[in-house]
Formats: C-alpha cells, structure tokens, sequence
DNA sequence: CTGCACGTTTTTAACGTTAATATTTGGTGG
DNA sequence: CCACCAAATATTAACGTTAAAAACGTGCAG
C-alpha cells in the first residue's frame, strides 16, 4: 500500500486514481478553489495516497520559475573571524524552505566582471528566480546589472548611494558601535579609542560615527582612532600605537570582531589583561567571541531576523514583479544589534575564581 | 550585435540561425562527433552570437537529471568553533561548479526522522542528482534510506560500521592527534593529557587512539584523559581536573578547537599561560584557532582536497549509475591533517616582543 | 422551450530539450 | 545505372506541468 518503489508519480497517474484529468489535479493543489469540494478531497486522498510531490522541473519548465534563490559563496578568508556567514546562510535557507524556495549556492570571484557573468548563467541555464547579494558598495555593478535584467533581489547591507529602488536589510553599525562606546564610558573609561576601516567602507564609516557620536555626546577626546584594514595583525599594531601613545588609550571599541583579538593580542604581548588593564569591544559576535578568554564584548546581529526579512522581501518582489517590472515595492528593514557583554570590557576580579 | 535583452534564446532560434534543425544543435553541443565540422562550426558561431545557454530546466525534464547536488546545512551551535563548515561548502561548491553542478542546500533538523523526508522530498521533487553527507555515524539512517533510492551520494567522514559500499572521504583523525602528541612530547613533556569525546563518538575514539598510541610508544603514561562533550565549559572543567590532579598535566592534547579552548579558559583562570606554563593543542584549525592569543595550536584538515574528491565521486558514481545501481565503483579516500603549530604548545619567550 | 450565464471539468497546446527514429545526401560496388 | 551503405541531418515524440480555451451540464429568465 505504500507509495510506488521508484519511477516517480505523475499528475496523470494521481488524475487516474482519483477518475478526473490532470488539470483537475493541477489545480486542486494550486487553485484549490477552482474545484468542488467533493472533488478537491477525492484528489487529495488520491495524492496522499500515492505519495505525489510534484516534478519541479517540468513546473520550472511550464512556470518560467525554478523556486530557487541563489546566494554568492565568498572564501572565508584565514585571517577573519568567520564573519557569520555560516549562520547566515543557515537561517537564510530556513527561511527560504519556509517560504517554499530553495537556495543554490553560486560560485565567482569577489572580482566583479566574473561574478556578473556567473549570476548571468545562473539566470539563463537554470531559471533562478531570486538573487541574494551580500556587502553592496557604493555604484555596485551587481546592483545595476541584477536591475537591468529585471530580476528580483535584495541586499543584506544597505545601499549607500542613496538607491532607493534597491531592496535591503541591514543592522545598524552606528548605533551598535554607540552602543559599545557608552559601555565602556559607563565603566569609567575616558581615553576611548577607536580602530575601524578606511574612508572607502561605507560600513566602516558608519561604525566609526556611532564612536564619534558617543564620544561627542560626552565630550571626551576622539584624537585615537586607525582606519587600517580587517586584519588580525592590523588590529594588533593599531593597538599597539595607541597605547604607546602619550596619553594612552584605556578602552579601544572595534569595527569588528578580528580587530578586537587583534587588539588582544597586543595586549597578550604587553603582558596586559584585556578587561582589567584595557577595555576591548568587537562587533559581529563571531563564535570567537564566546570562545576567547576573556570572552568578547561584541555586537551581535540578529541575522535570524535578517535572514527572514530577505526571502521575504525577495518573495514579494516575485509576487509583484507580474505587475511591475521594477521599483514596485521597495523595501528598507534596519535592524538594531545587540550588545553581548563579556569580561573583555569589564574590570573584573583580579584573579577569577572559578 | 549583442544577446536579446529578454526572451532566452532557444535551441530552435540558433537552429534557424545556423539554417539547421534544433536536433543539430543540440548534437553539436552535446555530441560533437555527431555533426560534421563545418556544421559544427556553424553552430557554435550561432550559438556565441546570438548568446545561448541551455535550459536546465527543460534539460532536466528531458534527462531526468538536474545536476543538482544537495548538501545538509547545519545550525552553528553558538559554542562550537565553527567547524570549518563555511569553508568546506564553499570549496565544495567550487569543485561542483567545476564539474558543471551546482550546490543546494537542504534543511532538515539533525533528528534522522525529518531529515529522511527532507532528503525524499528533495530527491522526489526538484530531481536531486546526487547527496552529499557529513558527519555519519554507525548505522546511519541516512545512508540506508539513501541507498535504498539509488541515488548517489558520498559523504565526508568514513563508514565507521565497515560497510564497504558507502563512498567517503575522511581525514586521519588518529593519524592527527598523534602528531600533535608527538610535538609536545618532543617539547619534554611527560606528563600529556587527553580531553576528547564519549565512547559514541568514533570520531572521537579514532582521535584519541592516536594519542594513545604516541604514549605507549614512548612509554608515557595514559591516565589523564576525560570523555566529555564537546564543549567550552565541558574542556574548561575537564582541563582543571587534569591541572589539580597529584601530578598534574603539563600538556593537553584536545580532540576540537572548542575543547582546547576551554583548555585556555581554564589557564586563564588560574593565572597559567598557554604554551609557556602548559602546552595546548586543538583540531580543526578554526578561524578562531588563529586568532586567539597565543595563536592554537592545531590540526588542519585538507578540506579543499574533501570537496574535491567528494565532488569527483560523486561525479563518478553518476557516470557509473548507468551500468549498475549501486556497489560500482565503492571508494574511500583518507587524507592527512596537517600541524599547524602556534604558540600554545611551544614555550616560547617568556615576554614576547613585538 | 429556447437561450444564456455560471460553475465545473476536460481538452489542447506549449514551456525547451533530447532519444529514437526517419529521411536525405553522397559515394561505392555490382 | 541501380542497389546499397554510411554519414549527416531532420522529424517525431516525449519528459510533467499548467494557462488558456473549449466543453459540459444545470438552473433560470424571457
């Protein structure tokens, strides 16, 4: 009685079964209110019964739509804190499963000519029907190619040339770094540094003004901060700079979580106690954080939310895009980070006792 | 002169083109041997011209094959080290690309019984070419329900039930703890603990036998080892047992990154350094592996050589499906972990300099 | 009793590809 | 000059689904 062994069952076969035509069950399953009820139950007893699913390729074939998202691997560089991107793409295939998509992993190089290309075949050969994109910069050609072929996307990360035709979610860096910063001012600390990224991260600018602001608000010196790049080692000499400094840094709020252990290690170098001797905060909550000692003041994004909001987005935009090619619904979601305090920015017992 | 800016171009609008029938097309593209070259020659002209991609949708109709490999995403467990498992998708996806698939990813919960379905429900309704399985254990479900279907499927870690039939790729756990063993004996440490997983883990059991091994030969005790799960707190308790027992361990040889780094926790408490007072090592080579200070020392597994051969057996094993169901070409691959060795099992300075 | 509208169901055709089969073409040997 | 063969190409049909149009009652107003 169970479902066939193999050769998988067909509308035609369900249509025998429940003595009607095949359209009748097409439509039972996706216009169930095109049918008589007493008609609708015998198909669907019929379906169960033989244990139907329908053939997704001959629906992406008759639909023009594959019900698959794809989203961009990036190499996870040795160098960084996983930067989430394992739960990301977790939460974000929960999400799309939920929603009844699939995601399929597209393969390029961060260069951007390479990566078009391959979104472009992706588009071609296999019908996908939705892009992810992740870290959008200013004049992205991602963005502007996605857009000039009409299909459906959305960005985790905002636009930052003011776009507001692009879809996005995002967590608000400012905040979040101003979140860390009037932390550690809240536990004493005055000479706050700050080490970030270069003039051309958008994100990192925003990080760093949350910082600026703190400090503004508080009227304490900003003259210590290092825009260098996303590096364990970069982290570790800005560190080392701004506590060779005059007057030296007592609390250093990062960009992220690499910078923070870069920082670590500068002090693990001077003999120091992140914590005790000198305040740290990171920012992205890697398992790293959790998993240093001290552990890790971070900042963690909620990207479960994220994840959701994204298919979501990506979901209406199918939905909408029968009516309207483009700027249909433009969707914005900013997302608040939330602060994880751990011993690295707390004074704490001299010696902890376990 | 540029491709059609909407519409796919066809097989039937190259054929028109070229002024040959679709079938030639096709032929040309698919079985080269079969058209004449200058026909061929034609062809392809047309087909670069007019900027052709094959349907994958209708190819998969058509074939009965999607060229669509699934792979199983796991939730990050906010404890754990992240196992590698960014990295090994994105390298797996790039070799399946290479080889002309492309990665899915299926989500399921780790209980046997939902993920069975998610993988039926997968197979049976986007026609799933192949699986690929991480992390199976004795008697796996999966591998019987698999097996069962006929589908191809290769998985990353060995068959720990003997059963000659499954295809795997795994790396020399045993092989990997006894080098580091090895290493921090050949540092003068006598007294060289274990902290590793439950007897169900054979994982687990295969690491710690490299450990056990590297004792006897050199005639150091064995008596320091636990059995725990894998954890921060669980490697954090295990390493203060060790450190209080009569004559303590001078050395910990861990079974994960996550335990070694509760190692660390535990040192930190207790005011000792990692590498100067007692020597650490993990597994894995986590990005958190490198950052911590002092850097872990640590296994590396050769996770891109995984998905490489991975991907090729699963390649292979879709070729050979055509003459036999299954039992055709059974392969195993063992590959070797490589020390990466950081501060946390050597000496080193008693103040380092920068 | 005819005609028409409505709710329900079936028929037809198409999505783009390729295996299997059929047809054409050019060349050989009888 | 015809029969025959091989190579090259074309035609047919099918993979499983669904939009669109056609067909089928059934009830109701004219």
């Amino acid at each position: 009685m169970g479902p066939q062994p193999h050769g998988h069952v067909t509308l035609a076969q369900v249509a025998t079964r429940a003595g009607v035509s095949a359209q009748s069950v097409s439509n039972a399953l996706n216009n169930p209110e095109r049918v008589a009820a007493a008609t609708r139950e015998r198909i669907l007893a019929a379906v169960a019964e033989l244990g139907y699913e329908p053939n997704l390729s001959a629906r992406a074939l008759r639909n023009r739509s594959s019900s698959l998202i794809a989203v961009k691997m990036r190499p996870a560089r040795p160098d960084k804190a996983s930067l989430l991107m394992d739960d990301f793409l977790y939460v974000l295939n929960a999400a799309a499963v939920d929603a009844g998509y699939h995601l399929i992993l597209c393969h390029a190089e961060d260069g951007s000519a390479g990566e078009i290309k391959a979104y472009r075949d992706l588009l071609k050969k296999t019908s996908v029907d939705a892009f992810i994109l992740a870290e959008t910069h200013r004049n992205d050609d991602r963005v502007a190619a996605l857009r000039s072929w009409g299909v459906p996307f959305a960005s985790f990360g905002r636009s930052w040339d003011g776009d507001d035709g692009l879809a996005w979610v995002d967590v608000d860096g400012r905040a979040g770094t101003r979140a860390a910063t009037e932390h550690v001012a809240a536990q004493g600390h005055r000479r706050i540094g700050h080490i970030g990224w270069g003039a051309e991260s958008e994100l990192g600018q925003d990080r760093r003004d949350g910082w600026l602001e703190a400090c503004r608000e508080r009227e304490l010196e900003t003259d210590l901060q290092a825009a260098v790049v996303d590096s364990l080692d970069a982290g570790r000499q800005a560190a080392h700079r701004m506590l060779d400094a005059s007057r030296p840094a007592t609390a250093l709020v990062c960009a992220s979580d690499t910078l923070a252990l870069g920082v670590m290690r500068a002090l693990h170098e001077r003999g120091l106690r992140p914590g005790a001797d000198v305040a740290i905060t990171g920012y992205d909550d890697s398992p790293t954080a959790a998993l240093v000692s001290p552990g890790l003041t971070t900042l963690r994004q909620p990207i479960d939310e994220v994840g959701r909001q994204l298919i979501q987005i990506v979901d209406n935009l199918m939905a909408g895009d029968l009516r309207q090619p483009a700027y249909a619904l433009p969707q914005h979601v900013l997302l608040e980070p939330e602060l994880i305090v751990r011993a690295s920015s707390l004074p704490g017992p001299r010696t902890p006792v376990r």
